[in-house]
DNA sequence: TTTTGAGTTGTTCGA
DNA sequence: GTCGAACAACTCAAA
């Protein structure tokens, strides 16, 4: 007698290696449907940038996937009615995934387990997107960490982090025909009337194999330097650019952490990173709102001028700052900015251009490869001082001398604005205070073919000090 | 309960 | 050019 199939969802875990949920299915002994569900992520609609990702990421595990016996098969639709209606259609024992934690999925997830375990179906929720669980590593005093620092010293020192599980050899897939299946295709998630991805295909290979050899590439020397490199704008190998792949799970922090120890003799620095990460998500966890509200109430206060205007010249990287456009356009052009930049453009349009950092986390949400509910939100409210262990107000980056320490050839700017392309390195992060004589050479004329500054930095610093101040009384 | 030390990534000013 | 202090006050975590 055949037992009773198990489906296996993903969601934000596309991989088949140390996939604790498949491989539980695997292990049940029964035929296993693998199953996608085109739906909204984190109760919002996925960004575009996420959207071409996710296209090539399915493709990825498609093939995965069917090396090992097994189909991926895609739905689109309410997976609160599409489940049980599957469960019922295949005579489904059981249904298996990975936890998600944004509040939104958290919601859906509940009810719809609820509305199996009704149905008597076996539900199991596992773990595999974390090292660990955010309710897992407490204070003393039984609270959930609130301060970075406390937070990484408690997981290091709680160690046992378990070896990755292997990736299945075979899966005995239930490969029927499903109704209402799709081939990925026809999701539709590539752009096409304009194509704005051109510029995604050179640097990114999404997949896990992608990843794992993204990886291998980092700790084969760049790790070593990475305390001071990360910081370097113009070097893309600085920095692991794993973020997009753990982002869709095609790699877990498990098998990075240990990937990672095993290569490596150099590797807190980059491990803590994957710890902020951990820390996002719990303080998404316990914070369900934390990417709509601020996490301090006394930020509440503030009084924003949200300018329409300017928004837009932040957008498309048209603010007049060298180096915050060419972190903007970066993002426009390859889904991805280097940290350095985000956190220089998004003080900026927190603190020069007094906009709310929402609209700042909307914008990262819709044009960014790597966005994530947890970090983006955690991340925004760090830059703006609304966020738990956040940055303090008076912390305003200079948009020209951060341009001038962390890309001082001015390489990354000539990449992004390229009509600053023939400016001298002495202007070419302000090039307001050039002669014009050396605009003229460098053919650039400003308020022309690049914009003069939209806001003057230091009367925009005052100003900004001022507001802080004046939500405080 | 109270106390103590500390807290991702910076800037500006003046000596 | 380099260096240290001020920028503010608060909250967190542990002793």
């Amino acid at each position: 007698m055949t037992q009773s199939p198990a489906i296996l969802w993903f969601r934000r875990d596309l991989r088949v290696a140390d996939h604790p949920a498949l491989t539980a299915a695997i292990d049940s002994g029964a035929p296993v449907l693998c199953l996608y569900i085109d739906h909204e992520f984190a109760g919002r609609p996925r960004g575009g940038a996420s959207e071409w990702w996710l296209h090539h990421s399915l493709k990825s595990l498609e093939s995965d996937l069917e090396k090992c016996g097994a189909k991926l098969h895609i739905l689109r639709g309410n997976p609160e009615v599409l489940i049980p209606s599957i469960v019922q259609d295949i005579k489904a024992g059981a249904v298996h995934w990975s936890r998600r934690y944004d509040g939104d999925s958290i919601e859906l997830d509940k009810a719809i387990k609820s509305t199996l375990k009704d149905d008597g179906i076996d539900v199991h929720s596992h773990p595999g997107s974390l090292l660990r669980e955010p309710w897992e590593i407490k204070t003393g005093s039984d609270t959930y960490y609130k301060v970075f620092t406390p937070y990484w010293k408690a997981c290091l020192k709680a160690g046992g982090i378990e070896d990755a599980l292997p990736a299945p050899k075979s899966i005995d897939g239930w490969n029927g025909n499903l109704k209402g299946s799709l081939p990925i295709d026809d999701l539709g998630l590539l752009p096409t009337d304009p194509d704005w991805a051109g510029g995604f295909d050179g640097p990114w290979t999404p997949g896990s194999a992608g990843a794992h050899e993204r990886l291998a590439s980092f700790l084969d020397g760049h790790v070593q330097h990475y305390d001071e490199q990360r910081n370097v704008a113009a070097n893309e190998d600085g920095t692991s650019g794993l973020s997009p792949h753990l982002a869709f799970g095609e790699i877990s922090p498990r098998e990075v952490w240990h990937e990672t120890r095993n290569n490596s003799e150099v590797y807190d620095v980059y491990l803590s990173e994957i710890g902020w990460r951990e820390f996002s998500y719990v303080l998404l966890y316990h914070n369900p709102k934390l990417g709509s509200e601020n996490f301090k109430p006394a930020f509440d206060n503030f009084k924003w001028d949200n300018n329409k205007t300017k928004l837009r010249a932040w957008q498309r990287g048209q603010t007049g700052y060298p180096f915050v456009d060419a972190g903007m356009r970066q993002l426009w052009a390859t889904g991805w900015m280097h940290n350095r930049v985000r956190m220089v453009a998004a003080s900026f349009l927190i603190k020069h251009l007094l906009i709310d950092w929402r609209r700042g986390e909307e914008w990262f949400w819709d044009t960014l490869v790597d966005a994530d509910p947890a970090s983006n939100a955690a991340s925004w409210q760090w830059v703006a001082g609304s966020g738990a262990d956040a940055s303090p107000y008076f912390r305003i980056f200079n948009p020209f001398t951060q341009g001038e320490k962390f890309d001082p050839e001015g390489e990354y700017v000539k990449r992004w604005v390229p009509e600053l392309a023939k400016m001298p390195k002495k202007y070419i992060h302000r090039p307001w205070d050039a002669p014009t004589d050396v605009l003229v050479r460098a053919g650039v004329k400003l308020g022309g073919n690049y914009p003069k500054p939209i806001v003057e930095h230091k009367a925009a610093r005052e100003e900004a000090l001022g507001r802080y101040k004046a939500s405080r009384e």
